[in-house]
DNA sequence: CTAGGATCCTGTCAGC
DNA sequence: TGCTGACAGGATCCTA
């Protein structure tokens, strides 16, 4: 679920917290989610805090990286006496008592807790060389993020699944960094192309829209500050839903499309849930 | 190489 | 109330 803007969004936040602090022990409460040996991250300082695509990297003294993929359902959470910052597959675990039975890591620094959470156990955090990150096999196979994306390269890795439904396509981590299914629904709306359109059959007026609008629906996520806990509270402190902030037709179904006022519909698309408006995005050009 | 489908795991919700 | 199946903001692995 945390796609870019969400890892970003965690990114920046955690660095106020973290950056310069020392990991003085950490405790992992499901194998699976923690690749690597422990006590090369103990009593180590957080030197940086990096992000590819949707993996998190945190860079710690004596050369070693840690890579946080979140998936669908991974949380961090820090907490201190006098702070707490959450970001991520939002739940009300940003605010309950942690560790939960949702918490697979807990890193203890010298100035507060930094806690891994995910429901489903499809993140992972992982140990590696901080010299082997650009030879991961996940990073290494991510292609650029939209904003550094050339259109004729973007067009090129498009065309590589031409028979493939455009949304498919633009899922795919290889074709461009970052996307996932919010910000696919999010950008094909915004170039008002239909999620099933066969990725061969787009214009380049449609894949200059498509490239354009990934760049303007994350960086609009990114500066709302994705969803973490600010975003998910609101006001009047009750739980809120942070993708009203700025999505147009995410779980928007049964609502009138900002641009032409017909209700959105939600449909399905290679296999994922898909919010669309019906008249803005034909499926026949 | 790409395409399509199953799979990892847990929780929630709709329908009976 | 209890059961069942579908589904979920992701990515990989397998087979064709």
């Amino acid at each position: 679920m945390p796609e870019l803007p969400e890892v970003e969004t965690i990114r920046r936040g955690l660095e106020g917290f973290i950056k310069n602090a020392k990991i003085t022990k950490v405790k992992i409460f499901c194998d699976k989610s923690f690749i690597g040996p422990k006590e090369l991250v103990e009593s180590k300082k957080v030197l940086a805090l990096r992000r590819r695509g949707k993996a998190l990297l945190i860079d710690l003294e004596g050369g070693i990286t840690m890579m946080i993929h979140l998936r669908m359902t991974g949380q961090l959470i820090f907490r201190s006496d006098n702070d707490s910052f959450a970001g991520g597959h939002p739940t009300d675990s940003f605010f309950t008592e942690l560790p939960n039975n949702q918490t697979r890591v807990e890193f203890e620094l010298e100035n507060g807790k930094l806690f891994f959470n995910d429901q489903r156990k499809f993140g992972f955090v992982k140990v590696i060389e901080t010299t082997e990150v650009e030879s991961d096999k996940f990073i290494k196979s991510l292609a650029k993020e939209p904003w550094d994306m050339t259109f004729d390269e973007f067009k090129k890795n498009l065309m590589r699944h031409k028979t493939q439904p455009i949304k498919a396509t633009i899922l795919d981590q290889k074709v461009v960094a970052g996307v996932g299914n919010i910000y696919a629904d999010e950008s094909l709306f915004y170039a008002g192309v239909h999620p099933k359109r066969e990725t061969g059959s787009l214009t380049d007026d449609e894949i200059e829209k498509l490239l354009e609008g990934a760049r303007k629906t994350m960086q609009a996520s990114i500066d709302s500050g994705g969803s973490t806990m600010k975003t998910y509270v609101k006001a009047d402190g009750t739980k809120g839903d942070y993708l009203r902030l700025f999505a147009k037709v995410f779980r928007r179904e049964g609502e009138p499309c900002e641009k032409c006022g017909t209700e959105i519909v939600k449909i399905r698309v290679a296999g994922r849930g898909t919010h669309i408006c019906p008249r803005c995005q034909k499926e026949q050009r």
